[in-house]
DNA sequence: CTATTTTGGATATTTTGTGTCCACAATATA
DNA sequence: TATATTGTGGACACAAAATATCCAAAATAG
């Protein structure tokens, strides 16, 4: 139970284009060097995150992302959703092994609401927030800030 | 991220020896083929639940094992810590990464509050809520406490 | 038309989870 | 003390998922 690589990368990408948004569609080399995540696997995660809706993807010479949404919109849950998608937390196999448990099983239902707390708290914080809320104001971000 | 099979027949190992208790120790055959897990498969679950402190093992014949705590004092959280541990839910590259984000990084903070919520909200559930709290109170909890 | 940039699929590699086996240690009890 | 029983620990095999790369094809600005 951990949070995969690949949302840490789409999420410091993401990042990137909030904080370098005005300006035209930013390319996926740029990206990759800023956040230094090879170019060949970001652009997987990138394709994911254009059909799970937070990025547009521009096509052809002077092409490239930019958030489809504000960053006000868009919160880590957002992103940990269109990474690794929304399956339950917890499997259950109670075909494959008889069990004759009431429909609403208890155990399930203990995780599904701990799963949810966690989901509406990842919620709460935006790629805004971390930017230039409450959360980031130090003055290390730059690197974040920065166009490569 | 989800969590681990074994967690979840872990957890129904010890629900059964929770709904079995009172009796001597139950050796491991017995609860395997309650709960319908392979013997092999089961025994290397109820190793590292000695280990963690949650049940305690008799060798020898007429050993088996048997809670070391009272069902009251073992939470869903007790069991995935126990068999998938305690690992931070998201590990950060920083280091590898060059990022110079202030040490307490308000990305890694978000995700450890929502992971914080998310035990807390296990932490609530024990198996003795399960068992015969407000939780389980169906008819066909029968396969859980019956004895083999 | 051409240079550029994303797309989608195929595929390779590494890590993690799942599952099994067995020689050995511990212990009840006869 | 001898013996049958039961858990231990380590090694190992296999399957699934995550990580990572490549490239021909499609789209498009200029
Ligand atoms: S008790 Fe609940 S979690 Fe376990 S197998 Fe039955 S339905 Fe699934
Ligand atoms: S921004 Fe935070 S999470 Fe990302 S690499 Fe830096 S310290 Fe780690």
């Amino acid at each position: 139970m951990q949070v995969q690589l690949s949302t840490e990368f789409a999420l410091h990408g993401l990042l990137y284009l909030a904080a370098n948004s005005g300006r035209r569609p930013i390319q996926l080399p740029e990206i990759a060097q800023a956040i230094r995540v090879r170019e060949s696997y970001l652009r997987k995660l990138f394709q994911q995150l254009v059909r799970a809706g937070l990025v547009d993807a521009y096509r052809g010479a002077a092409g490239g992302y930019s958030l489809k949404r504000d960053p006000e919109e868009i919160s880590l849950h957002d992103v940990l959703a269109a990474v690794e998608g929304t399956a339950d937390l917890y499997r259950c196999y109670a075909e494959q092994r008889s069990c004759r448990v009431a429909r609403p099983c208890p155990i399930r239902g203990a995780f599904a609401q701990a799963y949810d707390n966690f989901r509406k708290s990842l919620s709460r914080t935006t790629l805004a927030s971390l930017l230039h809320g409450e959360a980031l104001q130090s003055e290390d971000v730059e690197w974040l800030h920065a166009p490569v």
